[in-house]
DNA sequence: CTTGCATGTGCAT
DNA sequence: TGCACCTGCAAGT
């Protein structure tokens, strides 16, 4: 689920439901305390929620919130409703609540705590004041491979398994060419698919990298539904045709990760 | 019912 | 490079 246009759908989501409103905060689950945020009727002032890459913010009066989703944690801005499953976290005004699930950090921090993680985050193309020009041109003289480049949150902060596979696809790109073999003007192009996919995926609310900015090849042909929300051309692929030239998609482990491509397209 | 896997990260080896 | 961790869901037994 989480990739970066999860965490700024769920901040606008937040910042919806609770902006510059007094919220009651507490942990149903009992594994995070938020009492130094609140008075003893557990309510505090919310007063804006901030995504930053994967990283999401909540800023009270009293202080600030640090989650961290990882790769299972879910948050759901609804209307309040009885406690369904583990919730770590809940916020909520009566009427909509925020309930949080296995996150990998949901912590209170300091304000110098929280620059620090601001400013160890590379370019995030969903912020609008996001200056990428310094992360590209490193990236532009680096030896490391482009596919590990685009995962690395210094550089590219939100950028997740699934926007990496897509753009590098969009732009036929072997993910295993050295960042300092692209031209500068190829990383811009990579820069701005990145902010069009990502801004489209937060207003769509799942990832769809085949409906926009539709490559020629593919007009006609009917996308296909993953099994993620979204419609993809090589994420989660690997056996099944290639949607633009017909060939198997590849999908190897890479750092870690699984990292799928069109051995035909991108080379 | 059990097992395996996942859009992520950080630590130990 | 490997693994632990957080949880939910799908697939397998």
């Amino acid at each position: 689920m989480p990739e970066g246009h999860v965490i700024h759908w769920l901040a606008n989501d937040l910042n919806q439901a609770f902006a510059g409103q007094t919220v009651q905060v507490f942990s149903p689950q009992g594994r995070f305390d938020p009492s130094p945020l609140t008075n003893a009727e557990q309510a505090a002032l919310f007063e804006q929620a901030e995504a930053v890459g994967k990283h999401l913010f909540l800023h009270f009066d009293a202080g600030i919130i640090h989650i961290h989703l990882g790769l299972i944690g879910k948050l759901f801005v609804r209307p309040l409703q009885s406690v369904t499953g583990i919730v770590r976290l809940r916020i909520t005004n009566g009427q909509q609540a925020a309930d949080l699930h296995g996150p990998q950090w949901c912590k209170l921090i300091s304000a110098a705590q929280y620059e620090s993680t601001i400013a160890a985050q590379g370019a995030d193309p969903l912020l609008p004041q996001a200056d990428p020009q310094l992360v590209l041109a490193k990236a532009a003289k680096s030896q490391r491979p482009i596919a590990s480049l685009l995962m690395d949150q210094k550089l590219f902060a939100g950028v997740g398994n699934i926007y990496r596979a897509e753009v590098l696809f969009r732009h036929g790109l072997n993910p295993m060419l050295p960042g300092k073999q692209l031209s500068a003007a190829t990383w811009q192009e990579l820069w701005a698919d990145l902010v069009v996919l990502m801004a489209a995926g937060v207003k769509q609310r799942r990832i769809d990298t085949v409906r926009p900015e539709h490559l020629p090849e593919v007009m006609g042909r009917a996308p296909r539904e993953d099994a993620h929300g979204g419609e993809v051309y090589v994420y989660r692929r690997a056996g099944e045709p290639c949607l633009v030239c017909g060939t198997s998609i590849a999908v190897t482990k890479f750092e870690g990760r699984n990292l799928f491509w069109c051995p035909t397209c991108q080379h």
